[in-house]
RNA sequence: GCCCCCAUAGUCUAGCGGCCCAGGACGUCACCCUUUCAAGGUGAAGAUCGCGGGUUCGAAUCCCGCUGGGGGUACCA
């Protein structure tokens, strides 16, 4: 890959005057404060894509930032100018979704701050004045161009095989025709007058300069007919007002960015540094979509991944610390990140990895306690505790399902499959054996039933709670049946647990308990006796 | 079509001119451990560094072209 910068020209945290031209008191700056953004449009639930350049700016103001000795503050701000798309209730379930990953904002729609307010929509008369600011000067226009005409002219281009654009129409409409159609009331857009000659360099934080003639630039709408700005302005004119110095966001934001220099240069304001994160690809290539799985974050959570695996998985997605580590706690993160080591090149969405983060932290990383504590949300779902128990860390139903957390610990993936691998400890009946898992290979239903009637026989007499003890009197009674330890131990397994897998049989046996283990082996003994008078499968 | 970005194993990546006939991780396979399944340990396969030209004593690393992949092309963000 190629480094967009040479070692002389790389500055340890990039200055918004990069876009001036270079200044030798750039370095008198680096004390100036690093405010970032991360701006999500509630229309839907959070992507993944989103949740990691949310990360990567956090990690900049929050990590990087205070490293260096500047402050740092990460802004959240809610763009909702698309009243179409809106989406009830997306806003609360980003933000909560964003705390359960573990970000914090400084300031934001819920917690205020010096800038706010933090939603669009509720500081349109600032866009309006901008636009009007910008009409006045005569680097804006207001046009009054139908959808339709729009519509048709874009279909009459592509059937020319031209490129698609607005033919500026009204750009130069006189001044009397505009004062009467506004009169009159006529619908109208604001457009940016973009200049038709020269070019813009967008200086790239990850890429380096990216030159646009600024012929091939559009006259982009700024305020809509409904009043609302577009992205274009209402991005422009907050980020200036939030004193916003670096904008990370998505690579698929590159085309904008000549754009919104141009929108900089005509207020006559500096404008920030921009730094554009890679896409995340689909496996098969392509957008990230329903088709390959989650794309969410609400649905990584449903599923039982641990943020702080996801952010890790994340973060190694596009960054990369030394090219060795793989396991980065948060803090770590923070400790180490740096938006020069981010790559630009896009990344595939690998769910295997992210499946062996998660059960890395699962089984190494989480203590019993708090895998039992994360464990209770899927259990109280599944009806297996007491939902109460989900927030009592006190609640009687937790210690019953600790001792089995800490057996399943370097078994479980995601907190999801805990009510099927805790289940047979957390339920006082087993679902009907099926017989035929109760048999292994080469023995018969006749010698396990034999062997498990032993067993029975055995079983009350035995301690449980002594784990050695009790695998030194089963193996001794496998030697008296004549069998191989595993040949007696897999159809008890079956039959305390209804499977073919556990953790180890006698810490199984143990957390299940004596009276249990006595009732499932009868229940066991009883099925096999069933099938053992059923001339159709013996 | 036009504009733009990207390019090291199936995947994520290290690599900033000689230490690289390319290192780590996931995945895959084998073996060890073992009462099953995991976890853990050991090892293996897997990359003509997309292709072609340059520059250089020397290139995965710099330059150009090509190809491939991706993004953008709305009164959506």
């Amino acid at each position: 890959m190629t480094r967009a910068f040479s070692s002389t020209s790389r500055l340890r945290l990039y200055s918004p005057s990069l876009h001036a031209r270079v200044r030798p008191e750039v370095h008198g700056c680096m004390s100036s404060p690093v405010r970032v953004r991360f701006a999500p449009s509630p229309t839907g639930l959070l992507h993944v894509g989103g949740a990691r350049t949310a990360l990567f700016n956090w990690l900049l103001a929050h990590g990087q930032a205070s490293r260096e000795e500047r402050e740092g503050a990460f802004v959240l701000r809610i763009e909702d100018t698309d009243r179409n798309r809106l989406v009830e209730g997306a806003e609360a379930g980003i933000l909560d979704v964003l705390g359960w990953f573990g970000l914090t904002w400084d300031e934001g729609p819920d917690v205020g701050g010096p800038y706010g307010p933090y939603r669009q929509s509720e500081r349109t008369a600032l866009y309006r004045e901008a636009a009007e600011r910008l009409v006045a000067e005569g680097k804006a226009y207001h046009c009054f161009c139908s959808p339709e005409r729009l519509q048709r002219l874009r279909e009459e281009q592509s059937a020319r095989k031209e490129p698609p654009g607005y033919d500026r129409h009204c750009r130069d409409l006189p001044a009397e025709t505009v004062a009467a159609n506004l009169a009159q009331g006529l619908p109208s857009v604001i457009r940016f007058k973009m200049p038709r000659t020269g070019e813009t360099i967008v200086r790239d934080l990850l890429r380096g300069p990216i030159t646009y003639q600024n012929v091939t630039l559009e006259d982009l709408v700024l305020l809509k007919s409904d009043g609302y700005p577009t992205y274009h302005l209402a991005n422009v004119v907050d980020d200036r007002a939030m004193r916003i110095s670096h904008i990370l966001r998505g690579e698929e934001w590159i085309p904008t960015a000549p754009v919104h220099l141009q929108l900089y240069a005509a207020f006559g304001w500096e404008p920030p540094a921009y730094a554009h994160m890679p896409l995340i690809l689909a496996p098969g290539g392509g957008k990230l979509s329903k088709r390959h799985g989650s794309t969410s974050m609400e649905e990584f959570r449903a599923q039982g991944y641990l943020p702080e695996a996801l952010m890790n998985y994340l973060a190694l997605l596009g960054w990369s610390y030394d090219g060795t580590t793989e396991i980065f706690s948060k803090q770590d993160l923070l400790d180490k990140f740096t938006l020069e080591r981010v790559n630009p090149s896009p990344g595939t969405f690998d769910y295997a990895k992210l499946t062996w983060f998660n059960a890395y932290y699962i089984n190494h990383i989480l203590t019993p306690e708090d895998l039992t504590a994360r464990l209770m949300p899927f259990l109280a779902e599944a009806g297996l505790v007491d939902p109460a128990a989900v927030a009592d860390a006190g609640h009687p139903d937790r210690a019953r399902v600790r001792p089995a957390a800490t057996l399943l610990k370097d078994r479980l993936e995601t907190l999801a499959q805990g009510p099927d691998m805790l289940g047979y400890f957390l339920t006082e009946d087993l679902p009907p054996y099926d017989a035929a898992l109760l048999v292994p290979k080469k023995m018969t239903a006749a010698e396990v039933l034999t062997a498990l009637e032993a067993v029975a026989r055995m079983l009350p007499e035995a301690d449980l709670n002594d784990e050695a003890a009790s695998e030194a009197r089963f193996r001794a009674l496998a030697d008296e049946l004549g069998l191989k330890a595993g040949q007696l131990f897999m159809p008890i397994r079956v039959a305390v647990t209804g499977r073919t897998q556990s953790p180890g049989l006698f810490e199984t046996m143990r957390v299940i308990g004596a009276r249990r283990c006595v009732e499932r082996v009868d229940r066991a003994i009883a099925a096999l006796r069933a099938v053992a008078a059923d001339p159709a499968t013996a």
